[in-house]
Order: structure tokens, then sequence, then C-alpha cells
DNA sequence: ATGGCGATTATGTATATACATATTAACTCG
DNA sequence: CGAGTTAATATGTATATACATAATCGCCAT
């Protein structure tokens, strides 16, 4: 369609207007820029801002509820959703709405944070061959009083520039990198492992019991963008996944 | 609608048309009624057998074509895609490749099977509301001559009658079943766990050390099939999963 | 025969329109 | 003032229509 480039469409890709519109929402979601609770704008409302018909935004709205990102109440509007599904698990692994979905406060605290020259290690974490700087991060999510998860993680100066400026000091890497960078594909890798001294500390868990470590490796067109280490206690945490082999 | 009654649709629920094509395609695949590689009813052609506009047929096959069930092709029509999705979400559970992929010999060995009446426990592991019989199965897959994973499974007999025959001594049930029953859903569960004695003997690994819990639910057409738990030693495995952010 | 080209065909995406339905806000009446 | 009714509104689903696009078929000229 020659909506696209009317728009200004900055992709040189020929997307249709209802995936862009699906893709735009969806991205406000995951950044966070629109909370859960938060009503996006009626249909009439996006119908003005795409200069679509009301079937487009329909469309591409329908998607979204069906996906769970979104819930659509009549006469009332739609709204984000909590997370809670497979979705929330696996593809963000937000773990502030983890916890808040158990209705414990959430708090973040960051315990290192290093500048340096990427290695062979960093390297072959970060699936990436080139020489160049990486941030080195590591911090604590809290559920209530007690640590949730401990999380380790590299990001890859070359592909985000301006992490390099950043504390990380109470926000955690993972939601303030999605809102810059989209990502396109990510890895995750899950095992269990005996906590060792310095897990069994941060996690205020004894050294030697069971831990669930999700690893994700993303990256974004080619490049890649970080590598992050979640280590759970056992006894907190179990990932669900559902899958549909059609979306009834 | 009044559309669903002019019809003649036997649910007294209301569903809508295009709910109602894509269920009865979905079923009509996963039935094994067209099988991979068959054409699907042009959209034409549905458009007549639904009395319906070719708007309608077209969001339910576009439906069926992202979830990956069917594959359209312009001027040619929509075939029945060969089943795939499962593998590109968490692939694992034919431990057999897993194994030779390893590039050790497999074996599998069955340590125990019962047959009896369902219980409150095997309803709730099944996701299943009615009673009716079940067969309870525990085996060992090695991987050359060391315990590769211990698996615990149910399979409810009011969904596959033929398990009740099957002995399972030397083949897997995983493998048996996919042949037998398409399934229409699959529920993962994955978490850590330290192995209790009956464990650690089975795997002979020391009590106490980190498992990786792999828990399954499938269903087939809405009714339960089968529940089945895979252990594995903490240093034996790791799930691999590779996401691209879907529809968008 | 055969390589290219135009016609045909099925799908892809968008439009405007219509009416159903659920829910909330506003209003009316005892 | 509160309960019940009515109107307004956002979404849900379907229609007919239009044109774009990709792939294939068949014809024709070489």
């Amino acid at each position: 369609m020659n909506m696209a480039e009317t728009m200004g469409l900055e992709d040189s890709e020929t997307i249709s207007l209802h995936q862009r519109i699906l893709s735009d929402i969806r991205e406000k979601i995951l950044s966070g820029a629109w909370a859960p609770g938060h009503r996006i704008p009626f249909e009439h409302e996006l119908t003005a801002e795409y200069r679509c018909s009301r079937m487009t935004v329909n469309k591409a709205l329908s998607q979204l509820a069906k996906a769970g990102l979104i819930e659509r109440r009549r006469r009332s509007g739609s709204f984000v959703r909590r997370p809670q599904s497979q979705a929330a698990v696996l593809e963000l692994h937000d773990i502030r709405i983890e916890v808040e979905a158990l209705g414990l406060p959430y708090r973040y605290e960051r315990l290192e944070r290093l500048k340096r020259r990427s290695n062979a290690e960093d390297r072959a974490l970060l699936g990436s061959s080139g020489a160049g700087s990486v941030v080195w991060l590591e911090g604590l999510h809290f559920a209530g009083e007690r640590p949730f998860a401990l999380e380790q993680r590299l990001i890859n100066l070359s592909a985000v520039l301006e992490a390099g400026d950043e504390e990380f000091l109470e926000i955690a890497a993972g939601p303030w990198l999605i809102g810059r960078v989209p990502w396109s594909e990510a890895e995750h890798r899950i095992r269990a492992m005996a906590a060792d001294e310095a897990i069994a500390d941060a996690l205020d868990i004894d050294p030697g019991a069971p831990c669930l470590v999700v690893e994700r490796r993303t990256w974004s067109a080619e490049h890649p963008v970080t590598h992050v280490r979640f280590v759970y206690p056992a006894e907190s945490h179990t990932l669900v996944a559902r899958f549909t082999p059609s979306q009834g």
C-alpha cells in the first residue's frame, strides 16, 4: 500500500499499516511507556492518528487482545494488561511485572557496574565476533524483603552507546533496553544449577541449593545487544509456557 | 449475530462465524482428515460453503497461517503445513534425538507401569475434570551407560484407549503418542528442584543435587491426553529456545 | 521446442458501511 | 433521593467493494 510512505515511515521496508499500528502499540507497552492499566487511545482516535479506517485499527487491536497484551472493554476502551502468561515469562521476562503479579512490592538494587573493553569470554557470551566496549552489571531483584532473582548482564556498547552513561542504580537494564533497542531475536538457555558461595550469599539461600538459571542473548538486526543471566532460587520460580498450534 | 443459527450450529454458544470457520478447519487438520500438503478450499469456495463474504473467510485463514497451521501461496491456494511449530518454540522432548545428537547410544528402560482409575491427584495433573482410567508410567532414558533423564507420565485412557494395551517396555510413550494423537495444545512448566532419595537413586546422583524439571500437559481438542515430568540432572541438560518477536 | 510476455487467478490489504451488543452515563419519576 | 429507564458510546462482527501483488498458465514468436 502506498499508505506507508505517506505516513513518513522510517523503515524502507513495506510494512502493512495494521502491522505498523500493531508494533507501534506493542512497543509502547513493552517499553513501559504505557503501563499496565493505561487506557490506550480509542479506535476512532487511532483512526485519526494513522489516517485509516476503523477496520484497520480494529484488526491490530484485536490481535493485541488475542496476544494478551491488552484487554478490550466495550464502552470503556482498551487497556494495557498486566502480563501473566507465557508471553511474560519467556518473551519479555520483565521481573518487575512478575513480582507485582504476585502482589509483592518490587525493588531493584544494583550490586556492581564495570565498563571495560570486551575480552574473549564477553564475546563468547554475547555471540559477537568483533571487539568493543561492554558494560558489566550485577543486580538484585527483590520481592518484598526477600531477594527474588540475581541478574548478571553484559551490554554491548557498540550496539547501545547510551548504556555507557547510565548508572542502573535502581532501574534494571532490561526494561531500559527494551525501550531503546527493538530486539529482533532472542535465545534462551534454561538450566538448573547448585548455588555457589557468591550466589547463595546474594540470594540469601544455602550454598548448594538448587537454582533455576535463565540466560538470554538478544540480537537487534544481526548485532548482539546483551547477554543476561537470571538466577532464581528453585522454590521461588516456575516458568510456564503454553502453546497452541493455532490460536483459536 | 443471527448468522450462527442459520448455519445450523450445533453448539448452543454464540460463536462468531470466522471463529467457527477457523475451528472447523483446524479440526480437519489436527484430526488428520486434511493431511500435510493437502490444498484446502479456496477462499471463494469457503465463501460459498459458509455463505459469507471473502473478508470473513480471509480473516480465519490468515489466522491459521499466522499460527503456522497452513501456508498460503498466491495464485495457488492454501496448503496444510507439516507440523513444526512445537519444535520452534521449545525443541525438546524427543529425548532419543537429543541423546543421539550428543553422539551417545540411546536406550529407554521402563521402571514401572500401572493401570488404575484416576484419583484426584491424577486429575489435577492432567487438568481434567471427569473421572476415568489412566496409565502411570515411570522410565529411564539412558545416554550410553549413564541415566540421562527420568520420565514420569500419566496417560488419560479415555483420550487414548490403545495406550491401555501397550507395555512401553523399551519404547518411551512420547514418540508413541505423537504418532497417534494430534495435540492441539501444550503447557510446559520448567523449574529447578533438589533430587530426593528416589530420584537420586534412579538417576545415580547425590540426594539434594540440583535437577531441571520439565513438566508438560497436552490436550487434544479440549481433552487432556497426558502429563509428563522429565527430571534431568542439572549438569546433563540445558534447554534452548529461540524466539523472534511473533506476528509483528 | 522454448523463451518471453501478457492474461488469469488467489491471496493481501484497505476502504466505507451497517448493525449488534455490552456498558456506562444521564435522566426521569415516584 | 434513589431506583429504574433511556440514551450514548466503544467495541464486535459482518458486508460489499476496490485495487495491489505474486505466481502461474497459456499463447505466440523465434
